[in-house]
DNA sequence: ATTTAAACGAGACGGTACGTCACGTCTTCTG
DNA sequence: CAGAAGACGTGACGTACCGTCTCGTTTAAAT
């Protein structure tokens, strides 16, 4: 396969002007908010160029997903890899993430670009392609993986989909994340966690009668 | 109670040239999609001047709301005391509901503009704020009026927190419109509803043993 | 004639914004000279928008080509209609002329933006159309009117073509301001009447001889 | 005396390189015009980098100088030693001079750098100087040189200033070229010589009139 | 023939200005 | 006096070049 055409070179890329970037992206995003955020205003405080930005990202959001990247992936383990613990109590398990995910969406240092980049996806196809294959498909794999294991061990109905399973155990924080008017708390992730695992019906009624 | 200094007098207002807005937005909300969308282009396509809009609408955000609220009072009648259907069969009923709302926002007529709505709502909290007392508060009410209904019936287990069985029921619909890539289907809709009233654990382990 | 399709109106043009702007050209051509003036610049220091100067003028040339008529027309009697003097004697009115001339060329008050506006000029095909129409031509016709008076009153020989009689005469102090070293001086300007005039050959070998 | 620190050793210069920028830069002043020409084209044009230019031409002007140089030189003889000719007709020599530079400013090939190079020229003082030094003084002296031999035999009127007499004969060719909408001929440069040598008084009231 | 220092192509970088689009405010004229 | 029309100051867009600055890679003079 020959090369791109035109695709810079990326090892002549200079990092500590991309680090510049990601971090006044990060910052300006929580500063003036998912909206008043601007190529120009990133690059006056980045100390850099526009044309820089515009040579290896292709939109204002891909800027800021790399920056939310660059920001998890920050001396951690790799995320590919990575697994939901699996401690043999799901609801315990599921409870603890669901618990770490709330810290971070209610911390305005992640919060606000997370916001941000949300709105850009939802504006940009081809950014929420990136989106897709890079942050959400992963995560998925990973939960399913977990969801899966409690499967086997017989902690989960043998006839659940489970990716309806996942969606209704993390569908509902994303949800009250974006258009909630109250902040999310651990207790709300317990109660989804405790609600989805027992289901809404009556014990005397169930699975059977569907 | 004297009428506000500078709030225009709603009783001189154009009704034809209203009208002519809001199908323009919707119009354009479609055609060139969630982020091209402009006032500009809003008041070209209606033949009205900027300052038409602006006297009447804050943002660009409210003008699609009242677009989509217009589309949707069409000739029906008010919102605001409707229910959701009652047969007495829970899941049936949750499955029409949704698989209605499967429709609505496979069609891209409405899902376009609603599309652009959503986006509006999570970068402009004072719209976010019309939006939730609005159209979101009523739809709860909605929904957790049939819940409860269903509760007392002895369908829904009496535990069971009913916003958060609403998250769970409508939660999962709403992030996959929003982010997945494949279309909604009633497929998907059946299967949330199922999956959320049986829920995910084994029925040997349920509630008791939370 | 139906009219332009979307040329603005000019009777809304703020005529304090187009004073300002044209001060500003006028200033800023004298201060940072020929080739660093910028659009952008002007509108800063006019306090305008770039996209008034836009909306009036197709190029930064012919922002500096109203500035100078205008700085021309000041309260001056209209130039079209304007002749040279004639007071019989068209040595010296040529001479008075071409003093003047060298006067203007010598403030640099006028002659850099004049200078800057010739530059432009040379390098758009267009402003050189409007140069000519507006200035250059009404100029030769002025220049040629004094010069037929001459030929008709027998001070200039009634073969001579008048266009070349003053390209001869105007040539050379065009010429010599914009590619000399040295400053234009009365000097040099009654010394090209005197030669143009007399002509360069011995006078046994004239006219009769070619 | 020790070289220059930073001054490039010209004995190592490509001279491949040196003529594929000097042709590119010749080339392109042609076809996209007086304005649009850059360093960046160039480089590109000739498949050099902008480094290479910068090394050797303290601006863009200076490559056009060049490359116009270069096209003049093409193997004649030294123009600085070079004469106008002198076949004793002053009038019939000068006539030839000015046709075959009527011929040269013509051709499209010749005259679109030239004209660039002109309005760099009347941008960029120090390219100016060199101009003047390089270029211009010894075409005057040239000039000079023929116009004073002419004096000497009597052809010219002993009183006449050299360097406005040659002013008078090539400056108004300079300025019909550079401004006139129409292209220059033959007949012109006839007219301009056989008009700036008879002058433009009446014979009966010359020299001695003044 | 090998070394070595430069010139070279390539092109990333911080900048400036370009010409365009839309913003929200304003003013003028028309129905 | 609401509404159309649209000029205005503002600010961001994405692009083109500027002139400087590394990078390896030739390449030609000095070993």
């Amino acid at each position: 396969m020959p090369p791109q055409r035109k695709s810079p070179d990326a090892t002549r890329r200079s990092q500590p002007t991309r680090a510049a970037i990601l971090t006044a992206a990060l910052e300006l995003a929580g500063e003036v908010g998912y909206a008043r955020l601007s190529i120009e205003g990133i690059a006056a405080r980045a100390g850099a160029g526009k044309q820089t930005i515009y040579r290896w990202w292709p939109s204002k959001g891909a800027v800021l997903f790399d920056a939310l990247l660059a920001l998890s992936d920050d001396g951690s383990a790799d995320d590919a890899t990575a697994d939901l613990p699996n401690t043999g109590d799901l609801a315990a398990d599921l409870k603890m993430v669901l618990r770490a995910t709330v810290d971070e969406l209610t911390d305005p240092r992640l919060s606000d670009p997370m916001r941000a980049l949300t709105v850009e996806v939802l504006a940009d196809p081809e950014l929420a392609q990136t989106w897709r294959t890079r942050l959400d498909e992963p995560m998925r794999a990973m939960k399913t993986r977990r969801l899966r294991a409690a499967q086997e061990a017989g902690d989960l109905a043998p006839d659940v989909d489970l990716a309806v399973a996942a969606d209704l155990v993390w569908g509902p924080l994303q949800n009250k994340w974006l258009f909630g008017p109250e902040p999310l708390t651990h207790a709300y992730a317990d109660a989804v966690v405790d609600t989805a695992l027992a289901g809404l019906a009556q014990a005397s009624r169930r699975r059977s009668d569907t």
